[in-house]
DNA sequence: CGGCTTTAGTTGCTGCTACAATCAACTAGT
DNA sequence: ACTAGTTGATTGTAGCAGCAACTAAAGCCG
């Protein structure tokens, strides 16, 4: 899926699933740290990361109002249209290396375990 | 699980699970392209692992007597002690982080599905 | 046999990541 | 306010991994 991406839409799957994160949060934006939760990431891996996305104009810092130690990072215009192009790609090769091998129930069963686990593994 | 089996066996996960299969292998031996075959490595991944591998006298090397480019890879004495001492930790963390979060009907669906899906990858 | 293709493995290079130590800002208790 | 402790983020360092280019041994085929 790395490839895949990397190739059509010139983006890292690492780079997509954070821009996908940053996304869901909208406006607001969200913190390095929120972000690392959803994320394989550490703290120290999230800095790094957040400096190329910033540096390649696809997300935007500012200071947080209320914490003057955390930043809130948001897309930018450009941002939101990397994700936005890089979405039929990202959700064929989804299809391609994983959904078209599953049933449906397979599937669900899949998600909701892995949810449990993932939640067990924030603890 | 790779901190755990750090911690407790001194091996990284990704190491273990070379030696793993490089034991099912046995006496025999079995070739680096066939290793890759059954891990995320890349040749030339495999060629630094193997390397260190060796290096820590976990496993030994010697030239594929039918084909003089390949190598066949066993483990040591030395290896298999590792291995051996390491498999409690191993599924201990196993059961902790996964296993236990999934109920035995749920294990056999993710096993039998990803089966399926690493099948398709190899081709 | 002689050349062309394929396959096994290695190496130079570059980039990503974690760990540990550090700095800076917030929180709470006095 | 002052101190102690916590939390958010950054940085130095070192290790691991992939890609692409390479060497060498096999295999194929007329």
């Amino acid at each position: 899926m790395d490839r895949d991406l990397q190739r059509q839409a010139g983006l890292a799957l690492a780079e997509h699933h954070l821009l996908a994160i940053i996304n869901e949060a909208g406006e607001q934006g969200i913190r390095p740290t929120d972000l690392a939760l959803g994320s394989t990431l550490t703290k120290s891996g999230l800095t790094r990361a957040v400096d190329r996305l910033e540096a390649l104009g696809l997300i935007a810092s500012r200071v947080c109002p209320t914490d003057g130690r955390a930043q809130l990072l948001a897309l930018t215009a450009k941002g939101r249209q990397k994700l936005r192009r890089a979405a039929p790609e990202f959700f064929r090769s989804v299809a391609q290396h994983f959904a078209d091998h599953l049933t449906e129930r397979e599937t669900e069963t899949l998600a909701s375990a892995f949810e449990r686990i993932a939640a067990a593994d924030r603890r």
